[in-house]
DNA sequence: ACCCAGGGTAACT
DNA sequence: AGTTACCATGGG
């Protein structure tokens, strides 16, 4: 990886395959958007990006610094993506998934956005679950010259159901205030579900109303980065039933999530 | 009115 | 422990 400054941008080259909008927009994260001068840009963690990709180079809006304390981790740059799809290549169905949706990396998203995301995300569709964040944001984050910042969970645990009501969120408001609530208090520990096996993290996130399985492994393999957990939503669920009756072919041992995130924009997309 | 969407829960065998 | 009703919202 190359990594070359300017004034107010770095290059990036030489990167293992990363494709940036794709990553961004191919339903692991929400918040992302694609401006008029075709940049991508979004809140993380606090801090503003803006980020193109042109000819094999990234453009990203941001110091050097910032890049190697940040970016670079959030779009797991340093992971060998060739060498992961290589191993999933095994199987002919996620061959030709993992080549026709080359460059998808998993996001290292922040635990409470991730989970709050996938709260939303139930029992709705996507253009629907980025209207409800953009207003939660706009409602209780905290503005920057930017946008909106992901409001916290300390904020939200001060909140009743009756607040949450602009956002149109429908049943699933009550279930954000209880995931506030248990994770502002430490009731659900997110330091603990960071160091400890993925079970623990399990059954530690379905102690919020209204996490059930799908819910908790998302928010374990977006937030926490824990790439065995396999997220089975609708489509996950064609794909399993018309591919997979007997089950996850053995190239994907370890590494359910990433496998899970090329079959379900590949199916989404792809196919029909 | 009917269908679907990155589901969850409770009450059953 | 697995299945099966039932629940819930807004957009098409």
């Amino acid at each position: 990886m190359k990594v070359t400054a300017f004034e107010n941008y770095i290059t990036v080259e030489d990167y293992a395959p990363f494709n940036l909008g794709l990553s961004v927009d191919c339903g692991q994260s929400f918040r992302w958007k694609l401006k008029e001068n075709n940049r991508w840009c979004a809140i993380v963690r606090g801090r503003y990006l803006e980020a193109s990709e042109n000819d094999g180079k990234l453009f990203l809006y941001t110091s050097e610094n910032e890049f190697n304390e940040l970016w670079r981790d959030y779009f797991d740059l340093d992971c060998n993506y060739g060498e992961i799809c290589r191993t999933l290549c095994a199987d002919e169905h996620l061959k030709k998934a993992t080549t026709e949706c080359a460059g998808i990396h998993i996001l290292k998203q922040e635990p409470w956005e991730a989970l709050c995301s996938f709260i939303i995300s139930q029992n709705n569709n996507i253009p629907r679950i980025k209207g409800i964040i953009e207003r939660l944001c706009e409602a209780f984050g905290d503005k920057t010259e930017y946008g909106f910042t992901f409001p916290t969970a300390q904020k939200l645990a001060t909140l009743t159901v009756e607040d949450l009501a602009p956002l149109r969120s429908g049943f699933r408001a009550k279930y954000i205030i209880d995931a506030a609530q248990k994770v502002a208090s430490g009731e659900v520990d997110f330091e603990k579900i960071k160091t400890e096996p993925i079970e623990f993290g399990r059954a530690e996130l379905q102690k919020i109303k209204g996490v059930g399985a799908k819910v908790a492994e998302c928010t374990l393999l977006y937030g926490f980065y824990k790439i065995e957990a396999f997220p089975v939503d609708v489509w996950v669920k064609r794909i399993m039933a018309e591919l997979y009756p007997n089950g996850l072919p053995e190239c994907t041992k370890g590494i359910e999530g990433i496998a899970q995130q090329y079959l379900f924009h590949w199916r989404r997309t792809c196919i029909e």
